[in-house]
DNA sequence: CGTCTGATTGTCT
DNA sequence: GACAATCAGACGG
């Protein structure tokens, strides 16, 4: 897996920083770059970089490798299944770039981006670290390998310390959670597969080739 | 390495 | 009161 932030892949760190207000780190994406289908958008969130900032200041970095697409309405394994609202999954109906950040089995949080669409949004399931590590096994356990730190949904958000605060915080503006601008990927490099752990929903969406990946150590389950 | 199971609680019915 | 877009640890090969 190739690190970007760190050393050379040929491309000069001048041309990564921008506009976006002389912080370190790349790119931040814009409203244009969430506005679109939600398959489009899980797809393009590969390779891109999440970065959350704690109270401290402390920013943690790690690109996405793993994500699925839920698209509300008809699909049967989306909180927001036939048009079905609640005070928790609102941030789904809320623009693109919109964070929706859900408890599950009572003590985990996952982490979704709404795209365009009623009810759509795209849950991110794993990344690779890459900046804050040492942050990151703080929260996680010192014991832990760079591999387990974010390969899961439930444990991404415990090592980028993403969590319920950050529901419906606007990607585009938000001082503390945002994404950047990742490399444009060979389409070879991205694999598909069922979606993980939605057993309930039917053979139907729970056979549907929603999960995007690229396939790393840094996954959480293998190709099925 | 892989598969299996118990834990635990926010959220909706 | 039941369920859930999960996790860690145990156990077997």
């Amino acid at each position: 897996m190739k690190r970007r932030s760190e050393s050379s892949n040929g491309e000069p760190e001048a041309t990564k920083r921008k506009k976006d207000e002389g912080k370190e780190g790349g790119v931040r994406c814009g409203m244009e770059f969430y506005d679109r289908s939600c398959e489009e958008l899980a797809v393009a969130m590969l390779g891109c970089v999440l970065v959350c900032r704690d109270e401290d200041g402390e920013e943690c970095r790690g690109e996405i490798v793993e994500v699925e697409a839920y698209l509300g309405g008809e699909d049967r394994a989306a909180h927001s299944f036939n048009g079905r609202r609640s005070a928790a999954n609102e941030a789904m109906f809320m623009p693109p770039g919109t964070a929706y950040v859900y408890s599950i089995y009572g003590v985990h949080s996952c982490f979704n981006v709404s795209s365009r669409g009623e009810g759509a949004a795209v849950l991110v399931r794993a990344l690779c670290p890459l900046e804050g590590v040492d942050i990151m096994r703080g929260r996680r356990g010192r014991r832990r390998r760079d591999k387990e730190l974010c390969n899961g949904p439930g444990k991404l958000c415990q090592a980028m310390a993403v969590s319920k605060q950050h529901n419906k915080v606007d990607m585009v503006t938000s001082t503390t959670l945002w994404m950047e601008m990742g490399s444009s990927l060979p389409n070879e490099v991205i694999k598909k597969s069922p979606r993980i752990g939605i057993n309930s929903a039917g053979p139907e969406w729970a056979a549907a080739q929603l999960r995007f990946f690229i396939d790393t150590p840094f996954i959480s389950k293998k190709s099925s």
